[in-house]
DNA sequence: ATGCCGGGTACGACCCGA
């Protein structure tokens, strides 16, 4: 099963690429973030047509992620329990059947949470908090769950081009790479440190040339129960996708599992 | 280093992203 992450920055301004994508390359899941789209204005029609089922739990104007799928779904969840007040679209999650029993995949927009001196960092840590408590109570089923998306996390110097430039902003900070660790610590394996020790960016500005410099970090994962770790065959960063026309800023990157 | 880019809303600037 070939499942895959990416945040396509506006499903509107995106769907001629998102289609050619599918078209070529038939992914059994593609998550999407930042759809920036209310459920009722997802173009549903262009992506049916190419065999995939969709779920989506958009907003107006910003946030929103969306699942894509060749099977369909058994079970579809939206929203990060915790806060009632949180009205920020920025989970979803759906189970998928295989012949060896349930693959759970959750799709997460993780909060950026600059400026750091304002309420937008605390959000995130707040956000990060309680990610903790469900993936928690998620690898309590024991099943293969996949916890992926655009984390908007720096794990370490070599994801990151320039780490002495990025060092204290929200994504690269001690407070949050804290929580990040934490997260990591109930013994999840981040998917394309498992397979490769070489800078992956996944992310390039579409200011200052970020793109020709190579200036890049990697902020999109795809994290994994040992259920799902012990069937991953490879991880592949779309990166040529940040070359075609009217690119997302984010690349997809897809894990390939022998389930 | 912020808002140089790009998308959204809504139609003239302003919000947001990382």
């Amino acid at each position: 099963m070939r499942i895959v992450t990416w945040n396509i920055n506006g499903i509107k301004a995106r769907l001629p690429v998102i289609t050619e994508w599918l078209s070529q390359q038939k992914p059994d899941i593609l998550c999407l973030q930042e759809i920036k789209s209310v459920d009722e204005n997802f173009p549903r029609e262009a992506i049916e047509s190419l065999g995939y089922n969709i779920e989506t739990h958009g907003q107006k104007g910003f946030n929103g992620v969306a699942i894509l799928s060749l099977q369909p779904f058994d079970e579809v969840h939206r929203g990060l329990p915790g806060n009632e007040e949180d009205m920020q679209a920025r989970l979803i999650e759906g189970v998928f059947s295989t012949e060896r029993g349930a693959v759970r995949v959750c799709n997460i927009y993780l909060p950026n949470g600059n400026p750091v001196e304002s309420e937008k960092f605390p959000y995130k840590l707040n956000w990060m908090d309680r990610l903790q408590d469900f993936v928690q109570s998620r690898l309590e089923y024991e099943e293969r769950f996949i916890l992926l998306g655009d984390f908007n996390l720096i794990p370490e110097k070599i994801d990151c081009h320039d780490p002495e430039a990025w060092w204290g902003d929200a994504l690269y900070r001690p407070e949050s790479l804290a929580k990040f660790r934490k997260l990591h610590n109930l013994g999840l394996t981040d998917a394309l440190r498992a397979v490769t020790e070489a800078p992956s960016y996944t992310f390039w500005d579409f200011q200052s040339g970020a793109w020709r410099r190579n200036n890049g970090v990697r902020i999109d994962h795809l994290m994994l129960s040992p259920q799902a770790a012990d069937q991953l065959e490879g991880v592949i960063v779309h990166k040529e996708l940040r070359g075609w026309d009217k690119p997302s800023d984010h690349v997809a990157v897809e894990g390939r599992f022998s389930f």
